[in-house]
DNA sequence: TTTGACTTTTACGTCAAGGTCAACGATAGT
DNA sequence: ACTATCGTTGACCTTGACGTAAAAGTCAAA
């Protein structure tokens, strides 16, 4: 029990390479084990990597996410630190909320292609 | 009646740089006229910008940007390009809503650290 | 007419996020 | 013993999306 993952295992899971998870490494994103020089990852591990690639999903720096996962563990005691904090907090909400808009905004808009794509095999349909 | 804009009015308008204009013309998104060597800008391509900084803000590359404009500019007309024209609409929607979902499960966790701020302060305005 | 604000082109610089390559170690199968 | 597979580090390379600096043109106001 308490399972390791090997590197490959995880590269094959999320579609990225070795090199990425290494970077990662690096930029102290990760902190997998170590078998003599092998990584091993655990379950937690994984479970961080795949909130590491949805955060890149959505466009947050590697900056961006070292931070989130900062904030997770040891979330910050004093006074100013707290009102800095949620001020960010804030920050992030709005530009995700704007972001969001833009997706759905994109969406309706594809839908249009979408169906002008349909009108116009309809009428190649029609005239073959 | 039928305004121009110039350069400078934009990138206030848009937070942008000329730098960042002048590029999406090199790369061909935009094709403002000319007075000169002078830039004018019309309406319309105020609105082509605003949408491809929606596109920027939801991640979409250059290059991804510049075929959405292909297509309204100049929607294929035979098959087989239509149908790969939906396809990859198909495609794009499905990571769109992959978006959309990060975006919404990553809004929920910031609640929650907001909330854990707040109990947080609560604790040490209650120790003050 | 000089200053200031605005514009242009050309060209090199930068930064993030990895890609790629070399050179090597450990382990398992044939 | 040989080969394959998987792992490592370290170093340089690449790509996208601009930033920045140089050198110069335009035009209005003081």
């Amino acid at each position: 029990m308490n399972k390791y993952y090997s590197i490959t295992e995880l590269t094959r899971e999320f579609g990225i390479s070795t090199r990425t998870l290494r970077f990662y490494e690096d930029e102290g994103l990760i902190h997998p084990e170590r078998r003599g020089r092998t990584r091993l990852f655990r379950p937690a591990d994984r479970r961080l990597i795949q909130e590491i690639l949805r955060g890149r999903r959505i466009g947050f720096t590697i900056a961006e996410i070292r931070e989130i996962i900062q904030v997770y563990k040891d979330p910050p005691g004093e006074l100013g630190q707290l009102q800095l904090l949620m001020s960010r907090v804030e920050e992030k909400r709005e530009e995700l909320r704007q972001k969001r808009k833009d997706i759905d905004d994109t969406l309706t808009e594809l839908d249009n292609v979408e169906e002008a794509c349909l009108t116009r095999l309809a009428e190649i349909g029609v005239g073959t």
